[in-house]
RNA sequence: GCGGCUAUGGUGAAGCGGUUAACACAACCGGCUGUGAACCGGUCACGCAUGAGUUCGAUCCUCAUUAGCCGCCCCA
């Protein structure tokens, strides 16, 4: 007996219907990210690692844990890409897109990306993110603007109902120093009393302090100073414009002071999106503004926004309702199922087939060895529009059964030409 | 990486240390009628995640491995 090979942890096979509304959410969203006009970019799934090492901040140790490192034979240190975000800053300036009069870039992108994580649901290791990314010399309001709404919108179309918008500013890069120390001000006298993950955390990144779940850490961060006190008047300004477009366009939002993402290269406004129909799990995307990311993997001094969907999220937030929705515009139903039921087979149907095919017809065909009962009932499974049936009853045609009126006629196959556009005819859409 | 729970056909699942591993749905074959529903009859796990061990005997007990789920770490 042969050993069975099952696909590695923390990965998906897609099919059938699971496949069609990955598809579906793909295009709607690409669609969507073109009405802010963005345009469709690929990069490759794998990079230098200290592309990511260097992107990704202090706290870079522990991220590199969590990468997927490509064991090749010479100098180059590759990882299977985490994210999207280094990659594309890397593309922009290997291309010398900064170059552009065409300023602000506006990118988009879906594809896989690999996290060497413990997989949970809506958690896996091989995952597929939908998102954009936008730069400038200086990301301005109106482009932070556009960055976030499609953030919302596009999710609130695909979900059908409102989201809940979670935001926060964290202030230029200075603010956020400022803030770090008087962070470590704050819980400098209290550590002794914190749990043994906070401690790390107050050495590594002491912003993650605030997320700690640990019951009397959570009593004691109540206490701990906001971000928002440490902003310029110039970032209150700017955060109070956001909050007043969000607040015009009815768009509820939550301004959450504890919202930290994860990674240092944050500077500005960051954001999470929660459907609130599928809380527990977790975040569906998230994003944020980036001051120096580019510059420090060798660019030019320009910044960036920009966010990322987990599309498998995106997939396990949709009940059975909104993908069939989603999926009424799927083209892919058949139009056309080949019966053959003859004792001596010919390949009349296969040149049949191939003919309507390059009409512009869906057709597929049944297995020789099932019987007419069953091949009929496939074809009602596939949703197909005409069954196409060749038997022995009637020689030298075939039978032309229309599968949602359950009516049929019989037509000469003699002349190839003339049963094609008696087709086309008849059952043109 | 740490801790916990779980694993039986295409699906949902019952089951017990001992001969044929229930039942239902789906699928397939046949009957009614060579034509999709319903109904009736039949078929469908050489096998209980994988590997080893205990035992006269294991799907059931033990260990390891793999995978899923949950919590932690982390979450780009």
């Amino acid at each position: 007996m042969s050993e069975t090979i099952n696909k590695p942890r923390g990965t998906l096979d897609f099919i059938a219907k699971d496949k069609k509304v990955y598809d579906s959410i793909r295009s709607l969203l690409s669609a969507y990210a073109e009405k802010y006009g963005a345009e469709g970019i690929e990069i490759p799934s794998f990079e230098e690692k200290k592309l990511f090492v260097r992107g990704v901040g202090e706290s870079s140790d522990i991220v590199s844990k969590e990468m997927f490192g490509l064991d090749v034979k010479g100098e180059h240190d590759y990882v299977l890409r985490p994210e999207f975000t280094a990659g594309v800053n890397r593309m922009v300036i290997e291309n010398k897109l900064y170059a552009s009069p065409d300023l602000p870039l506006r990118f988009y992108y879906c594809g896989p990306v690999f996290r060497f994580e413990r997989p949970q649901k809506g958690r896996l290791r091989q995952l597929s993110q939908f998102g954009i990314e936008f730069f400038d010399s200086k990301i301005d309001i109106q482009t932070t603007l556009d960055a976030l709404l499609l953030f919302y919108r596009a999710a609130e179309e695909l979900l059908g109902h409102s989201l809940i918008l979670k935001i926060n500013f964290l202030g230029s890069f200075e603010s956020r120093v400022k803030y770090r120390e008087a962070l470590k001000e704050f819980y400098a006298p209290k550590l002794d009393s914190m749990c043994e993950d906070c401690h790390r955390r107050y050495q590594q990144n002491v912003l993650r302090i605030l997320d700690c779940k640990v019951p009397s850490d959570v009593e004691i961060n109540k206490e701990a100073p906001f971000i928002t006190d440490f902003l310029t008047e110039e970032d209150k300004k700017e955060l109070n414009t956001i909050i007043s477009v969000l607040e015009s366009l009815n768009i509820s939002y939550k301004l959450d002071p504890r919202l930290v993402r994860g990674l240092d290269y944050y500077t500005g406004l960051v954001f999470e999106l929660y459907d609130p129909m599928n809380m527990d799990l977790g975040a569906i995307g998230g994003g944020g503004q980036y001051g120096s990311l580019m510059k420090e993997i060798g660019g030019p001094d320009f910044e960036g926004i920009g966010f990322s969907y987990g599309m498998e999220r995106l997939l396990l937030s949709l009940d059975e309702q909104r993908k069939d929705a989603l999926l009424k515009n799927y083209k892919g139903d058949l139009d056309f199922f080949v019966i053959d039921l003859r004792k001596e087979k010919d390949t009349f149907p296969i040149i049949l087939e191939d003919e309507l095919r390059s009409e512009g017809y869906y057709v597929s065909s049944s297995s020789y060895s099932k019987a007419l009962n069953g091949s009929l009932k496939m074809a009602d499974r596939k949703n197909a529009s005409y069954a196409l049936i060749f038997d022995d009853y009637n020689p030298d045609s075939v039978i032309v059964k229309n599968l949602k009126e359950r009516s049929q006629e019989v037509v000469s196959t003699s002349d190839l030409d003339q049963l094609v556009s008696y087709l086309n005819n008849h059952f043109k859409k």
